[in-house]
DNA sequence: TCTTTATGGTGAG
DNA sequence: TCACCCTAAAGAT
């Protein structure tokens, strides 16, 4: 559940069981972190918010838990005793009276003094949350035009989370697809229509990923192509991982490349090379 | 049993 | 830009 509409969702289902209630018991898979079981049993849970890809748990006697999932962590709600049998290896158990949070495989947790997590590497150093509401289309394209960006390309801009946390390699390729634009552009080089058209797209398409579970096609569109039979995985996306497929909107086909060991997508025909 | 791949991130040069 | 860290599943042998 890597990107931050993914990790949103799962930081809403643990909220609706945890926030407001008291923390029976909690242990941690990671031996550096087995000490603050004691330290945490008892406390209330005040909030869970996200901060990008990165999630919040804050508890009522100063403590909070920092978590990354990077490629691999999963979160799993159940009801209190209904562990799930799974291979993966458990790295944070949180239980109250009625339900249980817990998360899989994912290797980046700390606990931090609630006060002292804006000293945290990663948080001291990301740019606004994609999925914050206050987030307006215009400030997107002004840190489009900020120093730090203007004048690199944007297929490294849209992975760097100093821009804006919470996008990644799938969300990136959506959003250069909605907004017709090549990944080689950079904003220095963009129209004023070109530079609000990505900014519009940006949210858009988080938003909508949030909204339908990591989907960012169109509702039409998606409903369309599971009439016609194809499986979830193909219905999902404009470009990302369909290369030799036929563009939903011209029909020429999709195109890939590897960046930095990451792929993405683009169509020849509507996102025009610079 | 091996190698590769993945919706992520860091630090050196 | 590259090497590396992290973990698990899928694919190749």
């Amino acid at each position: 559940m890597p990107e931050g509409p993914e990790i949103r969702r799962a930081a809403d289902r643990i909220a609706r069981v945890l926030e407001g209630q008291e923390v029976e018991s909690i242990s941690f898979g990671l031996s550096r972190l087995k000490r603050y079981g004691r330290r945490l049993r008892g406390a209330r849970v005040l909030e869970v918010e996200t901060r990008g890809k990165a999630m919040l748990t804050h508890f009522d006697n100063g403590l909070s838990i920092y978590s990354h999932n990077q490629l691999y962590g999963v979160w799993s709600v159940v009801k209190r005793g209904e562990l799930p049998n799974s291979k993966r290896s458990l790295r944070l158990a949180l239980h109250t009276a009625t339900h249980s949070a817990l998360l899989y495989s994912a290797s980046d947790i700390s606990v931090w003094p609630t006060e002292e997590l804006p000293q945290h590497p990663f948080l001291a150093r990301i740019g606004p949350d994609i999925l914050n509401a206050a987030l307006d289309w215009r400030q997107v394209a002004q840190r489009l035009h900020m120093g730090a960006f203007r004048g690199r390309r944007l297929s490294a801009i849209y992975l760097d989370q100093g821009f804006l946390a919470g996008i990644g390699n799938y969300l990136r390729t959506e959003i250069l697809f909605d907004a017709a634009i090549h990944p080689d552009w950079r904003p220095a080089d963009l129209t004023r229509g070109e530079t609000g058209r990505l900014a519009r797209s940006t949210l858009a398409i988080s938003r909508h990923s949030y909204e339908t579970g990591g989907i960012t096609l169109p509702k039409r569109l998606a409903s369309r192509l599971e009439k016609d039979g194809l499986p979830r995985e193909q219905r999902r996306f404009y470009a990302f991982g369909r290369t030799h497929h036929p563009c939903f909107r011209c029909g020429s086909e999709i195109q890939r490349r590897e960046m930095n060991s990451r792929r993405i997508y683009w169509c020849p025909s509507c996102q025009e090379a610079p």
